[in-house]
DNA sequence: ACGGTACTACCATCCAGTGC
DNA sequence: GCACTGGATGGTAGTACCGT
């Protein structure tokens, strides 16, 4: 840290012999104070007097006298930071010169908030902390120090008191904690000027005793500054989570969607999106189909549902003249992290409700490591003793086994119609619940298990419809309200081989599907799950 | 230093326009 | 028709200034 803290000083330094000119780098603006000198209580009175004559910080009603900088010595113009386009206040009431005043960018800052999560993750004191990234009025001007509400409820006084705030080299600084407003008043502009903090400097403030804080801050930043294009700047997400699908992946996700739509049997009008940026960072405007909507959405402005895997539903403001998803839309695709190239899967389910499935485009990279981890979890059934009880947790198995066939459908190029999430959640017509996908098959024998543990339904798992054994040809009926007789659950290959021929995988009274195989001697379970036709 | 309040900046949303 | 950019707008949280 105190490497951290003399790099910082260093960059500062640098960046005035960059950017000042010859006048003020030869009248120091902030000494470099020594260690040892630096102030216990009042640090303020340690800055030299040159910076209190050159800025007056005054927060009275008595006269003010505007503050200039000596045209002679500072460009005013030359020492902005940035081309504001509206003249600024603030910078007349600034404790530091504004050659000293910076902005971070979106980039900087995220990069200076990881740090400090870093170095927070890895601290083993145990001692209750938060991360505070600085912005102007912290470091510049005004000084107060906001301190996370349930901070302060979980961890500080209830009463006004002083808090001693303590830096890396163990120096202290008393500063004024006010309960009612949550923050650090006087005492921290002390610290704050001591360390000439900038904008964007992330801090990680520990309270190592009941009112003390010890105060890390991680000040590396990258030099380079690299203007944000516009976008970036409006990002809902941070830089760092953005990212853009190559064809490859978008193709992939786009085929998992298509994939799950063809096997989606409900007869729901649906149609599938393929994420671009300005979808899921920024902007935030789904254009819907222009057949789509004319075919089926409202002609007027109305708001639709959106639900996704889970039930849980994001009201969104459908605008019917420009055809598209406005407010609200946002919402779900931060909640669900949608990424660039991500598929989506909307399916109409009612006039103004919308069911949304996703399929993400960077599980094509990750998709072996899925596998492996789920082969090991679940190879040995018994191992699997965790109750996850919940419709919930099971309602998940099943669709990560659903998304795990589709990953073995982008492979094998569909040989073979994977089961849909919908499909195991009751939805109507659904008669199709086979696969070749021994790594989603594992995953659903899981949710098999969880359901014999638990006392959900088996119709919320297994779709509705007429099942053929093959052992004896006799055939079940599956019905939402379960009722389960006694029967195997399952298939073998010829089974399976017959239903891609078509002729045990269609709709009607007659038709019949197996559901899944696992392997020659790993059947998906003995369990009661029909009603044998009579 | 504290607290009140007018003001500002930011965010979320909407929309117009452009280019492919 | 759609993706994309960037401006407009309204609401609101936070800021900046000022009085005490």
């Amino acid at each position: 840290m105190v490497r951290i803290r003399k790099n910082k000083l260093h960059y500062n330094n640098n960046i005035i012999v960059d950017n000042a000119s010859e006048e003020i780098c030869k009248q120091p603006l902030f000494e470099e104070t020594p260690k040892e000198e630096l102030p216990v209580v009042k640090p303020e009175l340690k800055i030299s007097d040159t910076i209190v004559d050159m800025v007056e910080v005054r927060r009275s009603s008595r006269e003010r006298k505007p503050i200039f900088f000596d045209s002679e010595e500072i460009d005013t113009e030359l020492q902005r930071p940035l081309k504001r386009s509206k003249p600024s206040s603030w910078q007349r009431y600034s404790a530091r010169p504004l050659n000293e005043v910076k902005f971070a960018s979106d980039e900087e800052r995220a990069y200076a908030i990881q740090c400090a999560q870093n170095f927070q993750h890895n601290l083993l004191s145990g001692h209750p902390c938060f991360i505070k990234s600085m912005v102007r009025t912290q470091v510049y001007s005004c000084f107060w120090l906001g301190i996370p509400t349930e901070f302060c409820l979980n961890h500080l006084p209830s009463d006004d008191v002083t808090i001693v705030l303590e830096d890396e080299d163990g120096v202290e600084y008393n500063s004024v904690y006010l309960a009612d407003r949550k923050g650090l008043s006087g005492g921290w502009r002390a610290f704050a000027l001591a360390h000439k903090l900038d904008d964007g400097d992330a801090l990680v403030f520990e309270l190592t005793e009941p009112r003390r804080l010890e105060i890390d801050t991680e000040l590396q930043r990258p030099l380079k500054r690299s203007k944000p294009s516009s976008w970036q700047r409006y990002s809902a997400r941070p830089l760092n989570e953005v990212k853009f699908a190559s064809d490859e992946e978008r193709a992939y996700a786009i085929q998992c969607a298509q994939n799950f739509q063809h096997n989606l049997l409900s007869g729901h009008p649906c149609f599938i999106k393929s994420m671009v940026r300005t979808q899921v960072y920024s902007c935030f405007w789904l254009g819907i189909p222009t057949e789509f909507c004319l075919n089926h959405l409202p002609s007027d402005d109305v708001t639709i549902v959106l639900e996704d895997e889970d039930g849980v539903e994001y009201n969104s403001v459908y605008l019917a003249d420009r055809k598209g998803l406005s407010g609200g839309w946002r919402a779900f695709a931060l909640a669900h992290k949608l990424d660039d190239g991500d598929a989506l899967v909307f399916e109409l389910t009612e006039p103004r409700r919308l069911e949304i499935y996703v399929f993400k485009a960077f599980e094509l990279h990750t998709r072996k490591v899925v596998k492996n981890s789920v082969e090991k979890t679940n190879i040995n059934s018994g191992k699997m003793t965790s109750k996850m009880g919940d419709k919930k947790a099971t309602k998940n198995s099943i669709k990560k086994a659903a998304k795990l066939n589709q990953d073995e459908n982008s492979v094998v190029e569909n040989d073979c119609p994977f089961t849909s999430p919908k499909a195991h959640t009751g939805g109507d017509g659904l008669k199709t619940a086979a696969s070749c996908s021994n790594e989603g098959i594992s995953v659903m024998e899981e949710a098999l298990h969880s359901y014999e543990d638990s006392e959900v339904s088996v119709s919320s798992m297994v779709p509705h419809g007429l099942y053929k054994r093959e052992r004896d040809q006799t055939l079940f009926r599956i019905t939402p309200a379960g009722g389960w007789k006694s029967a195997d659950f399952c298939c073998n290959e010829q089974t399976f081989e017959s239903r891609e021929d078509g002729k045990s995988c269609e709709g009607g009274d007659s038709s019949v599907s197996p559901l899944v195989q696992l392997s020659d001697d790993l059947w998906f379970g003995k369990k009661q799950i029909g009603t044998e036709l009579v």
